[in-house]
DNA sequence: TTTACTATACTATCCGGACGGTATACTTTT
DNA sequence: AAAAGTATACCGTCCGGATAGTATAGTAAA
């Protein structure tokens, strides 16, 4: 109790592995060393590498989901709030967070179904996004320009300047409040 | 040559293998036999595991890049010709062609720098993109809502209906074309 | 005769997971 | 209150299987 539950912790250092190693080198060896555990420590919270990686991705996705719901929550205008929190969301927390990233580089690597959890929320945010009170085709397009620029960074494909990528944020945001 | 070129064959078998079994079994042995060749005869034209993933990340830029400047060369509007021909060729053709999926997944896993054909064939096109006659902002979120598009049904976390995505498609053309 | 292979055998390494213990704290029995 | 039992949270070692890469001897075709 007293210690933020170590399961977490195991999962951060897992992200943390992938990140600076790469997905090959997520073991469980290296995933204990990061975390500061040892291999059977590890095993006993997690008794499976699948297990493990399951465990990242579900932590994620309720963190994510709570922040959109909350963004969304607190939005004065009704019209629009769920494009704009998710592109609030992605741009300013999931960003930083790269145990997002991780996580899912990981959950595809390991197994198909370990990315349930995302795509349900995928599946949910979509649906808010297309009966949001703006038009749907239009919502759906600010969504994937969102998921392109966080996307592309986890690929490593393209990395965005901050200054551009400021200006994007904002066209994306006067989008979800036009009239239009 | 009557048979075309032994090495292409071979990037396809690894493209195959990556798609149906994922990219922890990309093994060497499983390429082979996909490929109907021996390891040995594998290995005599891609020396490493490594080498074979630069191949295929080659291959694929050098098709990708093809294709694109093929597409603006022939389209008779200039302006907004290189985002036009981006949608075009990512929606109709690299869509179908999952060897790009299959691919980047396997740079991605094996070394970052197998990765850098990639990057400098955004880094020209995000480039031609922003100098393409029409508000590069705009621009840039046409291009990242194409690779949303693409790169959340490569990592599997949604998958657009076609209906859908033909709207988006024409959306996105549409706003290519338009004088704003 | 060089190029493009096949086939087989072998080495060295790594990794997932199982397992047998250990430490501690809390609970029940006597 | 001492003794016995139980649950939780680990540690460290070991092993089987898989895999990258090497080596080598031989074959077929251009």
């Amino acid at each position: 109790m007293g210690r933020n539950s170590r399961k977490v912790e195991i999962l951060h250092a897992a992200s943390k592995v992938v990140g600076e190693q790469g997905i090959f080198n997520l073991t469980l060896e290296a995933t204990a060393k990061e975390a500061g555990i040892s291999k059977g420590g590890l095993l006993y919270h997690y008794p499976s590498k699948e297990a493990l990686v399951q465990g990242m991705v579900e932590h994620l996705a309720s963190d994510y989901r709570k922040k959109i719901a909350n963004n969304a929550e607190e939005d004065p205008v009704d019209k629009g709030k769920w494009v704009r929190a998710y592109v609030d969301v992605t741009f300013n927390q999931a960003y930083q967070n790269k145990d997002m990233h991780y996580g899912l580089l990981a959950a595809k690597a390991v197994s198909s179904n370990s990315l349930d959890p995302i795509r349900e929320l995928y599946t949910e945010w979509q649906n808010e996004i297309e009966h949001d009170g703006i038009d749907p085709i239009k919502a759906t397009i600010i969504r994937l320009a969102t998921d392109g620029i966080w996307l592309s960074e986890l690929f490593d494909i393209y990395h965005i300047e901050s200054g551009k990528k400021e200006a994007v944020y904002k066209k994306l945001k006067d989008w979800a409040n036009e009239e239009d």
